[in-house]
DNA sequence: CCTCATTCCTGCGGGC
DNA sequence: TGCCCGCAGGAATGAG
């Protein structure tokens, strides 16, 4: 599931083999793919054709590529898009949606995508930051993150903790595993309230955050199965490295207490029952 | 303005 | 053996 260590990984890959180089034709194989790209796909192929691709930038889950145009064209993996780097004559994958030739031969640029909850699109003018993204908050990995101000907005909110780490427009690169990483780090339990937090413990929570993300980054990102990979179809190794997620009944590394699975928004989230007790008002 | 439930999609694996 | 159903989940959307 990539969250911002995967699009990390996958953002260094890209950089070092297609920056520099010049786009031959864009080939869209499904539609949905480039649903988010509203002109269709005819403009699609039009506005990539014969561009420079100049950087591989990333906020949070998302990633942009600017172009010598000014343009910039922006992707999301979803739950199972992959970006991978291909010579020509490797057969098409089963789910391939869009594929980029360059000018100078291979290797080609493919989105392949099982489930289609990513895609990509091609924002006008979005060659600094696509106005489609400006409402994703920075990420904590980035140099101009503000702690203060992520501690000060947290506890303004009145919301389950768990929910406010997902929520891409005040903390973006999280996802459900590492916020149950964070969490089970900061002895937290997720139901616990953002305003019931104080200063420091909301910011000891921000320092796991960013902790967790930074050794996933250092490890390649996690994978549980061949469906995340880098650019070369290769899986990361963070998930030797959980403490919680997905280890339902095995015992907490800390404490030996066995993890425990609870429903959260239509999915799970899994903590240690000793070392994050529920919160004992509300859910 | 705010929070929160719903929806999109497909393959895998458990249960019967 | 084969079918069905639950589950995985990021983010846009609309309801309240």
């Amino acid at each position: 599931m990539p969250e911002l260590p995967e699009v990390e990984t996958v953002r260094q890959g890209l950089a070092r083999w297609f920056v520099g180089r010049t786009i031959a034709t864009a080939e869209v194989h499904h539609p949905r793919a480039i649903r988010r790209h509203l002109p269709g796909e005819g403009h699609f192929a039009a506005v990539l054709a014969e561009r420079k691709i100049l950087d591989v930038r990333r906020r949070g889950k998302y990633l942009w590529l600017p172009l010598d145009s000014g343009d910039a064209i922006v992707a999301h993996l979803g739950m199972s898009g992959q970006l991978l780097c291909q010579p020509a004559e490797a057969p098409d994958e089963v789910h391939l949606r869009v594929r980029l030739r360059f000018a100078d031969g291979d290797p080609e640029l493919r989105f392949v995508d099982q489930r289609t909850f990513g895609g990509l699109a091609v924002s006008e003018g979005g060659a600094d930051l696509p106005a489609e993204i400006a409402h994703i908050a920075r990420d904590p990995i980035d140099p101009d993150f503000s702690d203060a101000g992520f501690v000060a907005a947290l506890r303004a909110k009145h919301t389950e903790v768990k929910r406010a780490l997902l929520d891409q427009t005040l903390i973006s690169g999280v996802g459900n595993i590492y916020a149950d990483e964070a969490l089970w780090r900061a002895r937290l339990h997720g139901a616990r309230l953002t305003d019931g937090l104080t200063r420091p413990a909301a910011q000891r929570l921000l320092g796991y955050v960013r902790e967790v993300l930074t050794e996933a980054i250092g490890h390649g990102g996690t994978s549980f199965d061949a469906l995340y990979v880098n650019v070369n179809g290769e899986s990361g190794y963070f998930d030797r490295s959980l403490n919680v997620y997905g280890r339902e009944s095995e015992p907490c590394r800390r404490c030996g207490t066995p993890i425990r699975r609870e429903p959260f928004m239509n999915r799970s989230s899994y903590s240690c029952p000793r070392c994050q007790p529920r919160p004992r008002t509300r859910g």
